[in-house]
DNA sequence: GTGAAAGCGCTAACAA
DNA sequence: TTGTTAGCGCTTTCAC
């Protein structure tokens, strides 16, 4: 029964001597139906190897069990790892994904927004580094649920939205540093996206809780191409900064084996703390210190949340923090 | 004019006072209508904020515009390099991407496979470690153009594909250290999964070619878990083997890590060579000598192929064969 | 427990 | 150049 033809639901009905409406309850689940129909039903839905066509059932539903994914790109890890728990939940909720990327770049991010619209997503989970006037009014304007994940969204907007509290994170590294009386600096992507300026605002909160004076010049905003490491270890140490907390892996790696190359002994000397607890830290030496965050989760939690958001279920809170940790290892003199 | 009710091509049509028909063409660009009723249709369609319903557009012309996109997990960066690939390609061609986690599952292959289907997307790409026969089978009995990336498909059927050489990259690297009269291991995932056999072929040729006869012990299939390097590092030695063939990277730095910590100085006594030239192999020290593939072309090519055959376009060849390069660094003595 | 029939929002002949 | 009219394959009242 392999014919080039579609076999449509109808088709079923026919050869099942029952209505189109009978085959689409059994089809769904349906509790009303006689169990001697749905057995004639699913033999003959087998028998002709019927695959309901989601499209038509999305058009007449209104649901298409299918939810967009706005990623600023799935080769970056960090944004890779909240996917796959997205994807995970996703699945287990019977819902597909369509994954779009956005570059970071604002005219993309609305260009894909209105696309997953078009496309009739049941609802949108969005990762960025930052939410621009732009987008959040697109979003306000839809009635499609958001979840952010992993993403700062600052006070701009009532938004759903589960994430680790990155300013504490920094403060948190930061303070052990100052209390063990070292002098960190901070090297972070560039500081008019919001997550960027949360860690910032970390640091900051650190040195003013230890009673010391911010150097400014310690805080540096930059690309997280790690090619400008060497450049940006000669200002760290020109500066007399003694340690640093790096907002990007790749980067901490950088770092640390520019500081070697200059003779300096880590930990001793010079300490390094990494953000993501991705494999780089663990794979290059020594091990580098990290923030440890629960990547999988965010995106496993957010995804969750948007399904209760999609069946009108009750949600206690619209943002949800989850817990970071530290992970010492041999950047550090914890 | 943003109200809830959604609004329909039928609405815009009223409200510029012409025919569904008229509307759908100046939506679709068909060139046959008035310049002037088209500025009149076009200003309705801002005014309202019309958006084409992609599923209704899906339904009546059983195109959907989406491809659905097989991948063993996104957080493998190799895999989502070729993914990034297969995006770019997709956007430009005006194709969303429908991206399904396999985890190199057989049983979720072929179930997200018939999802996809359902879904009726226009074609899909898949990537993985092998093609079973159940997935095999489910390609030739679908009418729906598939095309496999960085997959390596041996002469398991008439497929579509785009993928590098990986028996020659292997024999390549393995030539170069046998022609210095070193003594070169092969560390691979398991052996039954088409890619891992393909290198080891390559692995094997290399010593044919060499006149030298091949050690089985020298040949170790493994997971790719590098918390199991300290193991498969003293079974290297205790093979005597003076150099290594590692086809993922991240354990082909654990390896590397495990040699220097016992004492060897690399590469004067040993070499590794890893083989997707990530980021990892960048940043550790030695930096890692590499096989170089060119991932994200694999994912743009193979996605370009698709859209000649979702086009019915002519192809020239069903299977594709990209270049693949040798990124000579620190861990070799070539 | 089951069927009839009216859409869902759009495309694609076919006419005009 | 524009309009009319069938569907596309399914869900969903509403009857029976």
């Amino acid at each position: 029964m392999d014919n080039k033809t579609t076999i449509t639901i109808y088709d079923v009905a026919r050869e099942a001597g029952v209505s189109m409406a009978t085959v689409s309850r059994v089809v769904n689940g349906n509790p009303n139906v006689k169990p001697s129909t749905r057995k004639k039903v699913s033999d003959v839905i087998d028998r002709l190897n019927y695959r309901p066509n989601a499209v038509a059932r999305g058009l007449a539903s209104k649901k298409t069990t299918t939810v967009g994914v706005i990623i600023p790109s799935v080769t970056n890890l960090f944004f890779s790892s909240l996917a796959r728990g997205i994807d995970d939940i996703a699945t287990m909720y019977k819902y597909n994904i369509i994954l779009a990327n956005s570059d970071e770049n604002p005219e993309k991010e609305i260009a894909v927004f209105q696309t997953l619209l078009a496309k009739q997503v049941d609802g949108i989970i969005f990762m960025g580094y930052d939410v621009n006037d732009q987008i959040r009014a697109e979003i306000e304007r839809s009635y499609t649920p958001v979840v952010f994940a992993g993403t700062a969204t600052g006070n701009k907007g009532d938004f759903y939205s589960v994430n680790i509290d990155d300013e504490s994170a920094v403060k948190d590294v930061a303070l052990k540093l100052l209390d063990m009386g070292a002098k960190p600096a901070i090297l972070t992507g560039p500081d008019h996206l919001l997550s960027n300026a949360e860690r910032i605002k970390g640091y900051k909160a650190a040195y003013k809780e230890a009673g010391k004076e911010v150097n400014e010049s310690l805080i540096m905003p930059t690309s997280h191409n790690y090619k400008s490491a060497p450049a940006l270890v000669d200002e760290l140490l020109a500066e007399k900064a003694d340690s640093v907390i790096v907002t990007h892996d790749d980067m901490a790696a950088a770092v640390l084996n520019e500081v070697i190359i200059r003779g300096l002994k880590v930990p001793e000397e010079f300490q390094v703390i990494a953000s993501h607890n991705s494999v780089m830290t663990e794979l290059v030496r020594p091990q580098l210190t990290s923030i440890e965050l629960p990547l999988y989760d965010i995106g496993a939690v957010a995804m969750r949340l948007l399904t209760k958001i999609m069946n009108s279920e009750e949600v206690d809170e619209k943002k949800v923090i989850l817990p970071h940790k530290i992970k010492e290892r041999g950047t550090t003199r914890f």
